[in-house]
DNA sequence: ACAATTGGTCCTAGATTGCAACCAAATTGC
DNA sequence: GCAATTTGGTTGCAATCTAGGACCAATTGT
């Protein structure tokens, strides 16, 4: 079946998060969705794409459960939900990427709370105390499946050897 | 011009960030490089993806300079950068999310630390107090141009009135 | 009442994806 | 030492997805 991959049968949560934002408008949408847009017409504008795959994402964000359609059926507004919001630390992370990372220029949107007070970069921590990336291990959960233990224990037992 | 967007335009740094692993398989091929994975026939068997786009999107990261092709030309090994190691919090985030919200079954991988602890739940914070979604605010940043100041602006003066 | 705006749908051309077949170099088995 | 297998791709094809524009019904504005 060519066309597209179906990402849910990874058994990964990253897997099943880019299922439902995994494409390269959907994210963005979301993030204009967080910052304050509602309408159709103004996603449409803000990120300039075209006006079928537009309905097409919000309708899946909506199925999805990210975004909440709401108001009158012939003029709804785009609203996010509780899991919608939840995306924001992977989003805000991600645009910290981009900014140290990828951009060029300065950062365009700057991130603060009520007072005006930047927000701090997103680290990992284990109970509350920061992590650099060598103290990571990834471990096999409750869900994982024989083959993904088998798979993790390779890799960790290379990690130990070479 | 049909066939996929140009994000880079957009002047936002999650823009420039999803133009580089903003597809379907980019992502999960930097997750598991950060676990550990390094040879092509790992990535294919890992991710079940086609030949063809794999060498793609490999040869893409190294050229981003996400990835890093050492060892032999014809059987090189793929390591994460610095760049790369550096998304992994936003990873990461993308993976507590999908736990939370997409996956039925209990997580099938857990990040610790070098210890064994579950490493914690990623937070928005400033000045190390955590931020609720409420509390955040979106205000241009020194790379804003006129149009991008003008657009908060009208968010910002929405939120206050209706 | 009338024009403009909004929120879509439909159609078409071009780009992207997945799959299978193929291939050369490196590694393994004996 | 030599054949067989593995590795890391490339190429071609068919199905799918994307961008863009034309079109349309229902609100909204005047």
């Amino acid at each position: 079946m060519p066309g597209k991959a179906d990402l849910s049968k990874l058994n990964c949560s990253v897997a099943g998060a880019l299922n439902i934002v995994g494409d390269w408008w959907s994210l963005l949408i979301l993030r204009d969705a967080l910052m304050g847009v509602r309408r159709f017409s103004e996603f449409k504008q803000s990120l300039g794409l075209a006006r079928n795959i537009l309905a097409d994402r919000l309708r899946r964000l909506v199925e999805d459960g990210v975004l909440i359609r709401e108001g009158s059926e012939r003029r709804p507004l785009y609203r996010p939900s509780e899991k919608g919001r939840a995306l924001a630390p992977a989003l805000i992370a991600l645009m910290q990427w981009g900014d140290v990372w990828v951009s060029k220029s300065r950062p365009p949107v700057v991130v603060t709370d009520h007072e005006g007070r930047k927000i701090d970069s997103i680290t990992l921590q284990a109970n509350g105390r920061a992590l650099s990336f060598d103290e990571l291990r990834f471990e096999p959960g409750i869900g994982a499946a024989p083959h993904t233990r088998a798979f993790l224990a390779k890799l960790a037992r290379r990690e130990r050897n070479g």
